[in-house]
DNA sequence: ATCGTTGTTTGATCCAGCGCAAAGAAACCG
DNA sequence: CGGTTTCTTTGCGCTGGATCAAACAACGAT
């Protein structure tokens, strides 16, 4: 089985075109906290995760660090920018020990204008991104700050949640001052809350560590059924 | 002149070829109010502008509506869903009377397989989408309210500023509650905000209406050169 | 073990901006 | 023109969360 199958942007090629793909990409292995790309680098290459797990981030002016997005095994990043053809506006760096492989621009050209299918993906995977995104943007400006930490963890245990006894666990590190940056508030708000939570017992956490013990009751707080406020 | 010269969906292609992609299309005129199409709908159909504003909302479950863009002349709309094989989540509704040509799912399939450039103009397009909404994510995230309608601002007269004596006037109607919607905000805080400008002799606006006297005022706000606070 | 570093918790204070309310002002309509 | 609707303005009180501050806990390195 060839290391390609199952990514996202090179779905529908087949054994044979996997293989003349592959043979373009570059390999990189980062430790964690290493980048593959920073803010500001000239855009030249898009990745496409193998293993471990990457997290996009901006910076501000002011210094105010932004989680965009977390990217698993298959999954495509750092094409926006090369897409349109500029600088990256985020960085991308590694959470875990993470592999991935990478294409210049002009090889992406190359492979697309001879297997259009992957033009397709890509054009697919960039609106599923918008979507998901502008969902974002939407529960910042209307929701408060608990109801979006309820959000972003439930979008974690989707994307790399692993059943352990006891609850699900979020298979990678993260502490209170990412979910900050993922949800546009402190790592003190988000502090508190978790501890609410653990009070109530519907999550456990630790150093950079949380497992959900009742996931339904964070989708309940996610989701606001029943009730309003608490 | 081809209508569709300028569109940025088909930059690329000759004359002789936009008259073939032009035969595809529907052609479609909206008074204000009225939805080229609307939040929920199965999403069949790619729009690009011809004339006129639409403004691309979505409206939240407990019936907050954000405004995503403001689209003009030229600019392909409606697009995300449709590559995403989905519904609509928001709705493309005219601000001013307007026009656009729309084309089917199948269509858009037909006529990038035949001229693979507006694929890729398509994925360029959205790339520049996602580095907008980004910004805008992190700005949500991070800077306070006055500083979010400056950027605000300063992005209409960028994208449908007229000069007229005395300024830079938004050629199109915004309400209060739009720049709100814009920028996650009520209001409220956004009429303060604009009478507070308006004694400083920035801005001067009216019902519906937003005129600049000075722009580059307007840009130390959102940019904050200078000083912090006030 | 011990020290230094990095992450977490919790308290106390403060304020930007929301929610509510009510009164103008401009446009629209018959 | 008078009545209605749609926007805008402004005041007031309240509060969610930011900010500031300090102690505490877990981990890594030596």
């Amino acid at each position: 089985m060839h290391i390609l199958v199952g990514t996202q942007l090179f779905r529908g090629l087949d054994s044979p075109q996997l293989i003349e793909v592959a043979a373009e990409a570059k390999r990189v292995t980062k430790e964690p906290e290493q980048y593959f790309f920073r803010q500001g680098d000239q855009a030249r290459r898009l990745f496409v995760a193998l293993k471990g797990r990457v997290k996009v981030v901006q910076i501000t002016p002011q210094g105010h660090q932004i989680v965009m997005r977390y990217v698993g095994a298959g999954e495509m990043f750092g094409s926006v920018p090369l897409y349109a053809g500029r600088e990256y506006l985020s960085a991308g760096q590694a959470v875990t020990s993470a592999e991935a492989l990478s294409w210049s621009g002009a090889a992406m050209d190359r492979l697309m204008s001879r297997w259009p299918v992957i033009a397709r993906n890509a054009v697919e995977l960039l609106a599923e991104e918008l979507l998901d995104i502008r969902t974002r943007y939407q529960e910042l400006a209307t929701e408060r700050v608990e109801r979006r930490v309820a959000r972003a963890l439930s979008r974690l245990v989707r994307q790399a949640g692993r059943k352990v006894e006891g609850g699900v666990l979020i298979d990678f590190p993260v502490s209170r001052q990412d979910l900050g940056e993922i949800t546009g508030t402190t790592l003190h708000t988000v502090s508190r809350i978790l501890s609410s939570w653990e009070q109530r017992g519907i999550v456990s956490s630790g150093r950079r560590r949380i497992l959900i013990r009742r996931p339904h009751e964070l989708i309940s707080i996610a989701e606001d059924l029943y009730h309003k406020g608490s």
